[in-house]
DNA sequence: CAAGCAAACTAACAAGTGTTAGTTTTAAGA
DNA sequence: TCTTAAAACTAACACTTGTTAGTTTGCTTG
């Protein structure tokens, strides 16, 4: 009965997403929806059950793969310099193939339901392993000794809006926008003199 | 007729900016405005001409308030990296006064109507401007000579996100909170052996 | 060709939207 | 106390919203 191949639907969802990220989730109707798709709205309901439903499988999806991510991440023995830089690709590679959808884990998860809670505890996970990284790195002197809030908020709000910036620069392929932005974060963009 | 106080408009505002934060703008009506303002929604309409009227107020006072901004750091001679220092005072100082309309200034802009020309103007010369620090600071060797698309953006993110962390982060004040973001944003946080 | 079924359609719904018109309340100044 | 004007109210509007019910279309398989 489920085991069809679920192209209309993914069809469907991956128009949504873009246009939440043009327009937000409040701001998209099913007509919208609909029209972008060159159907009626009524027609969606043969491959989804609700709007909200749509948002929260990109959210939740979205989420699930950056704390799978950070778990893989975290396994390795590899400096907390290091997993920094994973970090960083694990976003900048996320992103790159589901612009759309970052737009929505953003903008709208707080337009999640049923599912809004669970996507806070994720996020909240994400942020206190991601914490636990820098902590560990000052500890090792491999970060230095500032504020952790500051550098946590900072890389995270950069990586957190990649989204953005992404689909402007098609130049920079995802490895080179790693290296870079690895470079930037870490060492800032000051010219020591030496 | 237009020389009246203003507060019981300004309360409006405010209060919307608030909700805005909270859900957007499309996702909330001006029932939910008049409620959280202890009024029915007709009665809005003594004091404002639209809910458009409302988000074009946030908006483009705060894009304006940059602008202005900008430009006077623009003016001074100092290096291009205490330029740098200031813009973060200056995203520090407007967000910390105002994080509620900030979230609509990034997350709300595109439903703007008659306006949205005039505020996507002031954008782009800000980026521009900013940009032009960075290119001055290579040249005159003050910054490394990397991408600078790719630090434009880190440092700009940074500071357009600050308005979902200051709330949070109470204890911090804006004099240190502009130090030390400067610091890290400036000199990364890696810890350099000497 | 016939049957079956996924996927489109039309029509309609109940609820909610921004906004207007017209009326009543409130409070300050004469 | 009376007047006046600001600011609240009630009622209603035309339109849009997500969604359901029931029907038709068109392909695939026997």
């Amino acid at each position: 009965m489920k085991l069809k191949n679920e192209t209309r639907k993914d069809e469907i969802i991956k128009t949504a997403a873009k246009l939440f990220k043009e327009k937000g989730y409040s701001a998209v109707t099913m007509r919208d929806l609909a029209t972008e798709m060159g159907m009626k709205a009524a027609s969606l309901y043969n491959h989804i059950n609700s709007k909200q439903q749509i948002l929260k499988e990109i959210i939740i999806s979205l989420a699930e793969e950056f704390t799978t991510g950070l778990q893989e991440i975290q396994k390795s023995n590899k400096s907390n310099i290091e997993k920094l830089r994973d970090i960083v690709k694990l976003h900048v590679n996320i992103t790159s193939h589901n612009t759309y959808g970052m737009a929505s884990l953003n903008n709208d998860w707080m337009h999640l339901e049923e599912k809004l809670e669970y996507y806070l505890q994720l996020r909240s996970n994400y942020e206190d392993e991601f914490r636990n990284i820098i902590q560990q790195g000052i500890k090792k002197e491999e970060i230095i000794n500032e504020n952790i809030e500051v550098m946590l908020f900072s890389i995270l709000s950069t990586l957190r809006s990649l989204y953005l910036w992404i689909p402007k620069k098609e130049d920079l392929n995802p490895e080179e926008l790693s290296q870079q932005l690895s470079e930037v974060l870490i060492n800032g963009i000051n010219k020591k003199i030496d």
